[in-house]
DNA sequence: ATTATTTATTGATATAGGTCATTCATGGAT
DNA sequence: ATCCATGAATGACCTATATCAATAAATAAT
């Protein structure tokens, strides 16, 4: 196969999909959406654009004139300290929307990177807006997103007042019920972000991540084989996640 | 004064305020309209009522009808432990919008409790999304709003990358802000919540919270009187806020 | 294939912040 | 005015997790 075939084949599939065709439908933006409303919103998708591994969709401080659905792959969002140093703040994958923390300024706040080979759908903004003021089927489900983009993003919150292993447990366990919702199996997991990139987002030390994973094997919970992990006892992953810190 | 006139006095002062007459106008959810759609905003907002301290906004479990501005006061937003411990995810002051979380389950997830005497607006939201359909403008801030929330919420996140003294320096930044964009002083700050309230929010425990508020007394950055701060040192608090947790 | 580089694991030690205990202040109730 | 209950501050001590250091395993580069 030459090069040239295989990028045609990248866009060949990347291009193709509209979004009644998309496996991620129900997860997605067009939502509730059937016939011209769903072929109107697709009209608006500028661009179906693959994003290399480590390349950046948005970086902090750029113009933010279109959010994006990650088709495929996988992504961080993250800012920088003064040295230089990464803050992940989430990640995202396949079905979520990217961008909408940076509606209320019109300028991105966070850098957001590509973990792996992805595709994303561009959605330029304005008409983003303009569509779902005719559509209401469109504003409910943009407005459901963003409200479930708070709600996780309030859990979130919750974690700077967890031990170390309920972190990483509440971790797994977010990503275990995405990929569930995605089809995949909640089991078996491939984690495509590095452990700095996960000590980053818990906010603990990467040595700390590594041994609560080795512990959470030696315990029989999971086996964890670098970013092979494989959920042996998903009820005790819950309790770790859902036990809240212990009150005085 | 009898009981009964105050009571009136109450009524009067929290339900007779329109939209176009209130002066957190440009903070809330009317901003941008104009005559007519502000009108019909303001005829959607079923009522201004009063919220006495320490009384429940709503519960979690309880199904989101309406969501609430605040005009008057101070919320905290909270989740419970099994063992029934508060875990505050967030404070709302005037001008803030309340429920936005639940808009994507129709249950509210958090708890939301009145800090001290207070009023809000509440909004049923099926005719809130019923009329930004009609009124763009309306469509506009309200997105704007949720995205912001979003982004207050991922600034959160980064809370539990940082020290005890980075966190408290953020508290009291994110609060000064906020007054000052409400005309209040940024400087001299009365806090409406106890430090085992900011010990939860922070992930911290209340004793590090007093600690650390000694600490930034006696290194002249701030006056610490109980619930009265007055900020001598803005530049040394922004700094400890904006400073990023170490990296190796 | 071989070497170099990144990524992950594990051990030893240090420390920030938690926990327990006591005292002091404050504001509401009697 | 006095008492009581609650909230806040401070000290002594301990523990979870960070930091430093070394090694191993897996990719990437030559």
């Amino acid at each position: 196969m030459s090069g040239l075939e295989s990028v045609n084949q990248i866009d060949i599939s990347s291009l193709k999909v509209a979004c009644k065709d998309c496996n991620l439908y129900q997860l997605c933006l067009p939502l509730g959406l059937e016939n011209d409303d769903l072929e109107r919103l697709d009209s608006i998708i500028k661009r179906r654009r693959p994003v290399k591994r480590h390349a950046y969709l948005y970086q902090a401080g750029d113009a933010m004139r279109s959010i994006y659905a990650v088709r495929s792959g996988s992504f961080k969002s993250f800012t920088l300290t003064d040295d230089g140093t990464e803050q992940i703040t989430g990640f995202s994958l396949p079905g979520e929307l990217i961008g909408l923390d940076a509606i209320s300024t019109g300028q991105h706040i966070s850098t957001s990177k590509a973990l792996e080979m992805s595709h994303v759908c561009e959605i330029p903004f304005e008409k983003l807006e303009e569509l779902s003021s005719v559509i209401p089927g469109l504003q409910r489900q943009l407005l459901r997103i963003m409200s479930k983009e708070i709600a996780h993003d309030q859990s979130a919150i919750l974690l700077s007042k967890k031990s170390a292993e309920e972190r990483l447990a509440c971790f797994i366990m977010s990503l275990a019920n995405r990929f569930e919702a995605r089809g995949f199996s909640s089991r078996e997991i491939h984690l495509t972000m590095s452990r700095v990139e996960i000590a980053s987002y818990l906010g603990l030390a990467v040595e700390t991540v590594s041994r609560v994973f080795s512990r959470f094997q030696q315990d029989g919970i999971m086996s964890v084989n670098r970013r092979a992990i494989e959920i042996k006892d998903m009820d005790e992953v819950h309790n770790l996640a859902g036990a809240k810190p212990s009150s005085r």
